[in-house]
DNA sequence: GTGTCTGCAAAATATTTGCAAATTT
DNA sequence: AAATTTGCAAATATTTTGCAGACAC
């Protein structure tokens, strides 16, 4: 309800919800047409981005709004939070976390009709905390 | 330490920042520009992003990654969450909330070495919630 | 057959950058 | 005076869109 209209099950559709399920890195649009461009030798760029935001939009996939100008896509649904190292920009799934850490007591917000929320947490992903070089931060 | 190179006083700088402070509409550098603009005529786009850059880079400010492709600006660096409207995409400030809600035993997590943490909630604003359409969600 | 979807290319949007002149320290 | 910063314009980067043909149902 609410979202899916008449939609249709094309090659292109499937090869991006596929390989988008593959990776763990929460790739860009351009990250995953490179991707997909492997088995689909014509398609296109904006076909990619077309597709990713109607399956964003009826929930097969997550939009992620986190670490730069690019936008980031998530094949996993399943309800996770986020790490980010603030150094390299790598992303993290977080499925350790119980879900509920925020009692419903904090929900009844500034009138909002509080609908889930997300935590990101930020710090030094083990790589970059390894090498605490003196280099610049954020990017 | 870590960042603040030397960095220098200017009109602009000072007048982004104050004009930032002074919203609490998480503007995006566009918006931020027009509203610097009515009290610098000249000050060019560039400048904007520049400025603001380089405040998020040693703490001024928060550059929030959240509501669509344009990144945008928050004046206020207090620790604090966000609740966004996810038909909307306006984003509040949210002070209410106790800072450590998530427990410390809670923060180490897949060899990060977490610095901190974000708590974005999602759902219906104020306004959003009261008109119930069947219009549609995201953008 | 009809409506959805694709590829392509162009357009629109958002952000960054080179450079000479101006400003800050 | 030296280093940083600015305005301007051009270059990049990212995302969206128009359209005719292709495809799914």
């Amino acid at each position: 309800m609410e979202t899916a209209p008449n939609q249709r099950n094309t090659k292109q559709r499937q090869v991006i919800l596929e390989e988008l399920r593959k990776l763990k890195s929460h790739p860009t649009a351009a990250e995953l047409y490179q991707k997909v461009r492997k088995r689909l030798k014509k398609i296109s760029l904006g076909t990619v981005y077309r597709n990713l935001e109607l399956l964003a939009g009826n929930k097969s996939i997550q939009k992620l709004y986190m670490s730069g100008s690019e936008a980031r896509f998530d094949g996993e649904t399943k309800p996770h939070h986020h790490a980010r190292c603030t150094k390299c920009g790598a992303v993290d799934d977080l499925f350790e976390l119980p879900q509920n850490i925020v009692q419903q007591r904090h929900m009844n917000l500034d009138d909002y009709d509080i609908r889930g929320y997300r935590i990101e947490f930020y710090g030094l992903c083990r790589k970059c905390k390894s090498r605490k070089q003196t280099a610049k931060t954020t990017k």
